[in-house]
DNA sequence: CCTGTGTGTGAACGCTTTGTGAACGGGAAG
DNA sequence: CTTCCCGTTCACAAAGCGTTCACACACAGG
């Protein structure tokens, strides 16, 4: 098995302890440079992230690797217990996270239950909303069965509206989420995007974004009409 | 938001409030029999299943809640640490699970992270009134059910009366508030604005909004009235 | 009943926001 | 180096909508 991606480097003693005890072969980086550097030949298998002594680093490396083509797929977040009430805008940057303190066993069975999820034998990962349907491992995008094809922008802006049905986003949100954190541009880059997003799905799906005026867009209806 | 699914009835204090805190609804259930029983209109928005008292009974739950046709997905299972080896076979019966003790804030962590997975997102923020409720993430209305379209201004005139029910305010104050502080504009335009509330309020329930003859505007009932 | 102040109503104006077409420029592939 | 692709930006057109005005109506006091 190819070593998992561990940060920082060196990782606290509970975290190298735990991952040994498990049998976990593991490397460690200190930046995003070693990410590439020391990434194995078939690719990193997994990453497991400490956020504690560095929750800066820790984050801009989450992001590096979301946004980054390497397909690392399962990401397990080390957080302390008063950072937990942070994590609610930033669920897109992990698959699962622990709590410090470790609890005996609780590393090795998470990793084992990410495994098992990203595995082969599990579908893989999919954005849908009614006829859309996007494949997250190849970048693929289809409607109504026809697949479409998208930019590598239109394709971020469509997954990220299509994560969260219904919400509306302001233009610099849609900047910050999904062109970058420290993006500066003219607000309308959005507008264009979404204009050569509704022109690809097409007349009949056009609707799935919606303008909400002095506001910004939303995709899609949202479901709280209960 | 519909009731959360708790199993075993009742469930341990530590589960109930942890649930209680985070203002998650639930209900518990003591057998297979009650997940029908007690299942709401909308269907089981996810279920938190604890494995500590009654572990066969837990997973039977779980079989029997992944077999069935009803599509519950986000399932939380907590064990206590000693169980933990023995998930390894069951990957498949949950989506996340939490190790006793629980920490502060991790059973809430985790189920916002498992509704965000799944699509349903957190609950989301809501202004009520009666029949009337306003989402505040999608910037829509609806009364009786039905929605309502607004614009831009009309919806923050509404937010912000149907925050404060039964308070009365002057043109100037709604003004400032609700346009802005350094607004400078006739009052008149208050008028207007209300006028064309009550119009898509219907005429069922314009009454909502209340002129107060030199005063102002009141939403609501005046909380004089018993 | 008469009068004045305050509010409802309809329509028109004009600014702001968004849609649209096209061009610029950087980066990757050949 | 050349070429193509695509993200970004600009200028203009179109639409939406907030604001204002003029007038009609309601209410209260004398």
């Amino acid at each position: 098995m190819e070593p998992l991606l561990v940060f920082p480097d060196p990782p606290p003693p509970v975290l190298s302890q735990g991952l040994d005890l498990g049998g976990y072969p593991w490397t460690g980086v200190g930046s995003e440079a070693d990410v590439d550097r020391l990434e194995p030949t078939d690719g990193w298998p997994g990453a497991v992230i400490v956020a504690v002594t560095d929750p800066e680093g820790a984050l801009a490396l989450c992001r590096a690797i979301r946004k980054g083509d390497i397909p690392l797929e399962p990401v397990l977040l080390i957080v302390s217990s008063e950072q937990l009430p942070g994590l609610d805008l930033r669920e897109d940057l992990f698959d699962d996270f622990c709590v410090l303190p470790l609890q005996a066993g609780e590393l090795d069975a998470r990793l084992k239950h990410l495994f098992h999820k990203t595995g082969r034998g599990t579908r893989p990962e999919l954005v849908e909303y009614g006829e859309l349907a996007l494949n997250l491992e190849t970048y693929q995008a289809a409607i109504s069965g026809k697949p479409l094809d998208l930019t590598y922008m239109e394709y971020e802006l469509l997954k990220f509206l299509a994560s969260h049905p219904g919400k509306v986003f302001t233009r610099e949100t849609l900047l910050s989420r999904v062109w970058g954190y420290e993006y500066y541009g003219g607000a309308r880059t959005v507008d264009v995007h979404v204009r050569r997003l509704r022109a690809k799905l097409g007349e009949e799906h056009a609707g799935l974004i919606q303008t909400v005026r002095s506001v910004g867009y939303r995709f899609g209806q949202s479901r709280w009409m209960a």
